[in-house]
Order: structure tokens, then sequence, then C-alpha cells
DNA sequence: CAATATTTGACAATATGTTGTCAATATGGT
DNA sequence: ACCATATTGACAACATATTGTCAAATATTG
């Protein structure tokens, strides 16, 4: 197999996890009021030590300002999300979570753990390492063509 | 790192490789009428020997029928698809590329090809493999829970 | 053969994500 | 301090994908 097609089937390959995965983690949290793009939200600011804005929580996601933007307003009227003053801009708030949106992210993460392990389970660890170093190299690699895109303009 | 903190950044890195290649791909031809969606619902049928239904190329490409079946429809009202009729079953008509559609998926292809060399220049050939087998296990396995579920209703 | 179940295309409603645009706010260079 | 530039939230328009529902066509089972 030529590198083309190697390079091929890995893309066409994530496009098909990426839809399996987004429907999976609807299904874990669903009753909990979550959908796998909220449950992002939550866990992109469970994972900071400071206090994200929305453009902030965007480049983590590396979706658009535009989509959490959305997201986080639907969270906020949904009693899951709130927002404080930023010290350093006035215009980006910090968006932080709820008491509510903490609980229903704890109860995500109690879902998630063991629906994670029968995942990983007769997966070789190496292998997963190896293939998240890939993807992440892979991503960079177009995160760089992008940002070269925008500078031409 | 724990086997679940390992699948965890797996799949978070699959969720941003996936939107970072949609954009890339969308990119790439956007001037020649196609987007990735598009460009992937030609390439299902051009990789077939065997004509396909909605349903049928909804498999290949791990999408629901009825994302398949909307882009289907867009797709012939632009000329780039047209529908046969099937001897082996009479409500699920085939899909076929017309002239303008073969046109088109060829001048996809052809900027397909150096832009897959340059993401892939200086990747390792194995990893790729590795990574490639293991997103497929991954969603197999994912898939396998699905079929499980449908039955449980 | 008849009853039942599955598959399929069609349509609607909804969730997710992108781009484009705008004005307000920061930031950096001169 | 000033001016050009970049970042940010907001809103709108659109593309993509899912689920739910239905009726028609096919497949399966007793």
């Amino acid at each position: 197999m030529s590198q083309i097609e190697g390079i091929t089937d890995l893309i066409l390959e994530v496009f098909r996890l990426n839809g399996a995965l987004v429907h999976a983690g609807d299904g874990l949290v669903a009753d909990i009021g979550l959908t796998s793009a909220r449950w992002q939200v939550l866990g992109a600011i469970a994972l900071t030590t400071q206090p994200l804005s929305v453009a902030g929580i965007a480049r983590t996601m590396g979706l658009s300002r535009q989509a959490v933007l959305r997201l986080v307003k639907e969270m906020i009227g949904d009693g899951l999300l709130r927002l404080a003053e930023n010290p350093h801009h006035r215009r980006a708030r910090l968006v932080l979570m709820t008491v509510t949106g903490e609980a229903v992210y704890a109860a995500a993460i109690a879902r998630h753990r063991p629906w994670a392990e029968g995942l990983a389970r007769d997966l070789d660890r190496d292998a997963i390492g190896t293939a998240t170093t890939l993807l992440r190299a892979l991503r960079q690699h177009l995160d760089a063509a992008r940002t070269r895109e925008v500078d031409d303009d």
C-alpha cells in the first residue's frame, strides 16, 4: 500500500470513528441532560486551572469560537454554566460551572470511567500512545497550514 | 498515565483531527464545487465495483442513511449524481455518477494526491498502519455495542 | 402461503459546526 | 499618545449529521 493510500485510509477511519464516538458519548450521558459536545465544554473548563473565556475554550477544543459560543449560551440557559467578570478583559468574560454543572460533570465522569475501561481493555497500551502522537502530529501539521492560510489574507 | 487517560486523550484528539481534516478537505476542493462530505460520497461510489443504494453508501461511510440521502439529493440537483433502477429492489435505486460527477471527482483526486503526500511525508509508515488498525478496532467495538443497543429495543 | 420483521427512501425537527460580518476591546509599534 | 492590528462576543446564514416517524418494498419465519 502506498503512503498516500495509507494516510487516506487513516483519514477515512478518523471520520468514521468520530461519528461513532459522538454517538456513543451522546448515549452515555443523554439521561443526565448532556450531549458529547456539551460534555466536552465542561471538560475543557474542568481541566484548566485558570478560568477560560469562550474563545479560550474554543482553542482548547479545536472548535470555532462561534460553535462554543452557542453551546455556552445554551448551557447558561440550562443552568450548567455562568459568566464572571474578567479583570483582564472587559469583553471576554470567564466561563465557570454552576454547582449544577459541576454535579452533572461529575456524573458524566463516573459513567465515562468504566466505559473507557471497557473500550481500552484489549487494546495495546503502546499502540494507543503511538496513535495519539500520530494524530496530534497530523493535526498540528494541518493547523500550521491553516495559520499560513490566514496570514495570506 | 492510566489506560483511561490514554484512551481519553486519543478520543479528544480524534475530535480535533476530525475538525481539522474536514476544514482542510473543504478548502482543497471548494473551488470545484465540492465539500468534504460530498467528496466522500463520490469516493464511496467510485471505490465499489457494484453500484450502491443510498443506504449502502451510508454503511460504507459510517454515516446515517438520512445524512447521505440529503447529500445525494442535493448532488443530483447539482448534476453530480443520478439514479438508476435497481433490478433487485424497486425502492432502493442505485446511485451513479454523471459524467460531470466523474470529472469533478477526478479533479478532487488530482488535488488530494500531492496534499496527502505532503501530509504523510515526515510520518512513520508503520505508525500510520498501527494507528489505522487501532482506530478501526475502536470503531468496530463501538459499532458492535450499537448493534446490541438496537437489539434490546 | 401468510404473518412478521427488516430494510429502504422520504420528510421533519433538532443538534452541531463552519463562515461571514460587525462593533467593542486589547495590544503593539512608531 | 496614536494608529494599525488582532482578539473577542454577538448575530445570521448555511452545511452537516442525528433522531424520529412513516409507508413502501423486501426478507424471514412459521
